[in-house]
DNA sequence: AGCACGCCGACT
DNA sequence: GTCGGCGTGCTC
């Protein structure tokens, strides 16, 4: 520190506008430095802080003395400091907070585990390092134009678009293998859900000790040894979930996002960041290189494909040239007899009785997410929807009203279908539940299982199920998302998609990407092995463009579709979006408050380029007794938005109700 | 985020 | 009459 400063600037894990400051007591002066951690007292009780800065003169009436220094040497390094600086501005949080969702949790309470040992368990000897698969002609091109873009020692950022079975993660390995050759680290985000020991295996067996692997599981004392493993240079290809962006590795070359439209990459609690975004400033920051790979693209990531701001680079077919499983929609309308729509078709129960005598397995799939219920028409396929916003309109039992979740139109349900005059008008929602049931009473000597988060609250019955049906001691497996994500199931000839619809109709402008995207997926999961696959999709609607689309297994198909409502609708990629959420016990207070924010808001919003929309109830309007209504900021830029936003967020006084903020929404 | 301070219901 | 519910406000 230079001699003048007396204080130091302590970002603390709480909300704050800016870091506090502390007195560095004439003991500390020598030793003090940017990047370290501290105990401070906060409210008389001691805290870590982290030194981010000095300054000369004193900015509060009291200020108090830094208790000690924890780290003889800074643990967060310039780049670090940058980053989370960056990110608490970028999302509204405080820089402390930011920091503190970057680092490991042991650290947050002041520890400091040295590792003591690198022992990391062996692989056996004929897993090691398998030689690296000769390219396809596609996937050669891919791996040349990253790699050369690499070599320039430029930031830059590619877009991997390869359907599924393309070889993109051999491609991704072969680039790692190349910058290892050069000491260069690599980071390999996958979802979650993805960290099966089987997908990270192809990365340990390949580079062996020189991967660490983040994972939930890890122990916190595990994962502070792996962040030092990684500091150290002694691991240089860090393969993990959302947080793994953050690992400390030396001379990083090199960011995967795979599966980059997958929506776990958004953080849901504070610091909401998006794992894209954070990658594409640590790039920017440290000269390395973003790979986003995926076989549907978020509309973001294709848009700036075409606008040049990033590189595309396609592989277009399958690796072996294995078919595409053929998808075949089933259209429900004319499955419905009497007033009770099935869940079967005839076509699903005629496919699933075929397969069980063939002695090959089902997968049933329930795109169910939320619990909004719809009136759709079993004749025509109408969805009662709004307007404006190109969302289903949501059945609100207490006011018996029909409201549009984006701008709150309200209207009364309507007796007779506004498409064919019919009264065929129903609320529609099933759970995975009832699909079990109803194949347990269409199918009675198959073994039928289920997986969702109801019939998961066990620790192990997921891997149970899973394993069970990799076993063939399940016939047919019903679930929502989580069957839909990864797995090989060599065994699975049939899958069927219960209802194509469900997401399609949320109040949610990204509804049809979604279901485009989970579709496609799904659709993967048919045809691993040997046997041919085959997928049904049912629906109400089989000529939506997201249906149609991932039928004919054709991503820019659904992209220049949607990306015209985009634009019309002026929603992201073309403008950007920030969401206020209030929340308190009290409706009419959460209601009264949000309604004075949003005119508050829209006076001024009016004057600039910026819009407000709603206020509107959440799609959850009620959690654990808190009632939920948010509003969205629409803008031209993030940054810009929050600039204006925060004065006004700040003048706002808030009663009986807290307010989240929300940059770039999922 | 925690945590202490501050006004309204069921207990020894 | 107190113990304690969680709404509110602050932390250099």
């Amino acid at each position: 520190m230079t001699e003048v400063s007396s204080y130091a600037d302590i970002a603390l894990a709480f909300p704050s506008f800016s870091p506090f400051q502390y007195a560095i007591p004439q003991s500390l002066k020598k030793n003090i430095e940017i990047g370290q951690r501290v105990f401070v007292p906060v409210r008389n009780r001691k805290r870590v802080g982290y030194v981010v800065g000095f300054s000369q003169n004193p900015a509060a009436e009291e200020i108090k003395d830094i208790e000690s220094i924890i780290d003889a040497r800074p643990i967060l390094d310039a780049s670090f400091l940058e980053l989370t600086r960056w990110m608490s501005d970028y999302t509204l949080c405080s820089w402390g907070q930011a920091i503190e969702a970057a680092l490991p949790a042991p650290f947050k309470k002041g520890k400091w585990l040295m590792t003591s040992r690198s022992a990391k368990s062996h692989k056996p000897a004929e897993l090691l390092n398998p030689k690296p698969l000769l390219l396809t002609a596609h996937q050669k091109k891919a791996f040349d134009v990253i790699l050369n873009k690499i070599h320039t020692g430029e930031a830059g950022q590619f877009l991997l678009h390869g359907i599924t079975g393309s070889g993109k993660t051999e491609v991704y390995m072969q680039l790692i293998g190349e910058l290892l050759k050069k000491s260069k680290s690599s980071i390999v985000l996958v979802p979650e859900i993805s960290l099966t020991p089987q997908a990270v295996e192809r990365f340990v067996s390949r580079f062996d000790e020189e991967v660490a692997v983040i994972h939930s599981r890890l122990s916190p004392a595990r994962r502070v040894e792996e962040w030092h493993r990684i500091r150290e240079g002694r691991a240089r290809v860090v393969v993990g979930a959302r947080s793994a962006i953050f690992s400390p590795v030396r001379d990083l070359g090199l960011i995967i996002i795979d599966e980059e439209h997958d929506t776990s990459y958004k953080q849901d609690e504070t610091p909401r960041y998006q794992t894209r975004t954070v990658a594409a400033k640590r790039s920017e920051l440290e000269k390395a290189v973003v790979v986003l790979g995926s076989a549907t693209p978020s509309l973001e990531s294709y848009f700036a494909s075409q606008t040049g701001e990033i590189t595309r680079l396609e592989l277009p077919e399958r690796i072996e040239k294995r078919p595409l499983p053929e998808v075949q929609v089933v259209d429900m309308r004319r499955e419905a007899h009497g007033k009770r729509e099935p869940i079967f078709s005839r076509v699903l129960e005629e496919q699933v009785l075929n397969t069980l005598t063939k002695k090959e397995q089902t997968i049933l799939f329930l795109n169910r997410r939320g619990f909004s219920t719809y009136l759709h028409c079993s004749s025509c396929g109408y969805v009662a929807s709004c307007n404006d916003c190109r969302v289903g309109l949501t059945y609100h039992f207490d006011k018996a009203k029909l409201v549009c979740h984006s701008c709150e139109y309200t209207t009364v349900p309507m007796r007779l279908c506004p498409g064919c005059q019919k009264s065929n008008l129903h609320y529609f929602g099933i759970g995975t539940q009832k699909v079990e049931e109803e194949a347990r009473r269409l199918f009675p000597g198959a073994r039928i299982g289920r997986m969702d988060t109801d019939s998961t609250s066990r620790k192990y019955s997921h891997e149970t199920i899973l394993n069970q049906f990799k076993k063939r001691e399940i016939d047919i497996l019903i679930g929502t998302q989580m069957i839909a994500k990864g797995h090989d199931f060599p065994y699975v000839s049939l899958i069927g998609v219960i209802s194509a619809d469900t997401a399609l109709h949320l109040p949610d402008f990204r509804a049809a990407e979604r279901t485009f995207g989970i579709l496609t997926q799904v659709s993967g999961r048919a045809g691993r092995g040997d046997i041919p696959g085959k997928v049904l999709v049912q629906s109400y609607v089989p000529g939506h463009y997201a249906i149609i689309a991932a039928k004919d297994h054709n991503y820019l198909e659904f992209y220049e579709k949607e990306i015209i409502f985009r634009k019309e609708l002026e929603m992201p990629p073309f403008r950007s979006l920030v969401q206020l959420i209030v929340t308190g016990s009290s409706e009419k207070e959460v209601v009264n408050q949000i309604l004075r924010l949003s005119y508050h808001l829209g006076e001024e919003a009016k004057e600039k380029s910026f819009r407000v929309l709603g206020p509107a109830p959440c799609v959850i309007s009620k959690e654990r007794g808190q009632f939920r209504w948010n509003l969205y900021v629409k803008g031209p830029s993030i940054p810009e938005i929050n600039a204006w936003l925060t004065e006004r967020i700040r003048a706002f006084k808030k009663v009986k109700i807290s307010l989240t903020i929300d940059v770039d929404p999922q």
